[in-house]
DNA sequence: ATAAAAATATGACAAATGTCACCTGGCATT
DNA sequence: AATGCCAGGTGACATTTGTCATATTTTTAT
């Protein structure tokens, strides 16, 4: 029997995912959590000597998720060298969320754009000792990593938010001709023409 | 025996849904559609004579979709005259959505956001000639609606995209002045000092 | 047919943004 | 102490954007 953990924040996959998948005969769904935060205690509870909550083999998560996202739930779960395996389940194939992924050890990554039976086979597959990653994403994922610095980063994402040069060297204490520096300089890595276009580049990719 | 049609473009959402829905005793699933234009084909066919696609009774259909959204789904089924029900199931809850969706004619809204067991309830009362709309919205639903007009509303959406005022002037068959002035009385309207600014708030509200 | 209202265009100016070359003061290395 | 690197800053200039007042054209209403 494969005992899982459903992290989603999407209340209606949430159900449907849960209710589906406990259908099958060698699947248990032990938790639904709606957001990273839940599953991570629950995970801690059941790892306790004497806890009354079910072990989980297998965590089922989305990324972007409030208070913990998946990626950070998944590295919480390495850190503590507890056996549960993780599949990430999400929305975008950003090469930025996969490499991330990878490197906390997740043992599959799926999205949300591939029917239900797809993500059975990854379960059942995962359950077994092996991985499972979307053949989509594999290409993408060695394409050149994440360009930006740090403060390139930040301020895209001001910038993205209507913040004026000004506003957004203020919140990044810089002078406001640096943050002009600092968003030239993204946009030329990105050859996006102007921030807007540099902003919208970077978060399709996950490095915003 | 309720006959259904879902319209999702999130595979995984749309699969797990179908078979869950069609596990119900009084409901048959007789069309699952990735996009809002494949929904509308299947639906005209059923509507023909001598077809030997099934009748639909509702529609569940996604807002946000390739091709052709939920509402302008929604808007053609009401001016094709077709007695199939439409259920908007949708992610944000924003006003501008709703108002265009009633004015649409559609019986039942609601989010993504809700259990399963809820949009069960929603299609047995919709089926029963009912209405079911997410009570969170109702309170939303007369905020000032769209102010801005046909024209801004394009060259914001473009504007969003990082296109630049040349651009979205060649789009839309523009002089690049007339662009700029749209987009500087959209940002006014909305209060934001700039044309980012001002798609951000537009989108939020629906009016993207 | 005519007047009013709308959509589109122009021009002029201020302000913000994009680009680039170069300056400054740590701070790590040797 | 000398070297070089690096984050941050400056200044100058071109380009783009924002604002507004004022045409011109097209639609609509009467």
């Amino acid at each position: 029997m494969i005992r899982l953990l459903i992290a989603e924040d999407q209340a209606m996959l949430l159900s449907t995912l849960a209710t589906l998948l406990d259908l099958e005969d060698d699947i248990e769904v032990v938790e639904r959590a709606s957001d990273g935060a839940r599953a991570l205690a629950y995970l801690k509870e059941s790892n306790l000597a004497a806890s009354s909550h079910k072990q989980v083999d297998i965590v089922v998560t989305d990324i972007e998720m409030p208070k913990l996202t998946g990626i950070e739930l998944a590295q919480a779960i390495r850190e503590q060298g507890w056996p549960t395996k993780v599949i990430i389940l999400t929305t975008f194939s950003r090469a930025g969320y996969l490499r991330r992924a990878m490197d906390a050890g997740v043992k599959g990554y799926l999205l949300k754009d591939s029917p239900s039976d797809e993500l059975l086979t990854a379960i059942r597959k995962v359950a077994k000792g092996g991985r499972s990653i979307s053949p989509e994403l594999m290409q993408d994922a060695w394409i050149e990593m994440d360009p930006l610095t740090n403060k390139e980063r930040q301020a895209l994402r001001l910038a993205n938010q209507g913040d004026t040069t000004e506003q957004i060297a203020d919140k990044l204490h810089l002078s406001a001709g640096t943050v002009r520096n600092y968003l030239s300089s993204a946009a030329s890595k990105l050859n996006a023409k102007n921030r807007i276009e540099a902003a919208r580049i970077a978060h399709q990719n996950g490095w915003l």
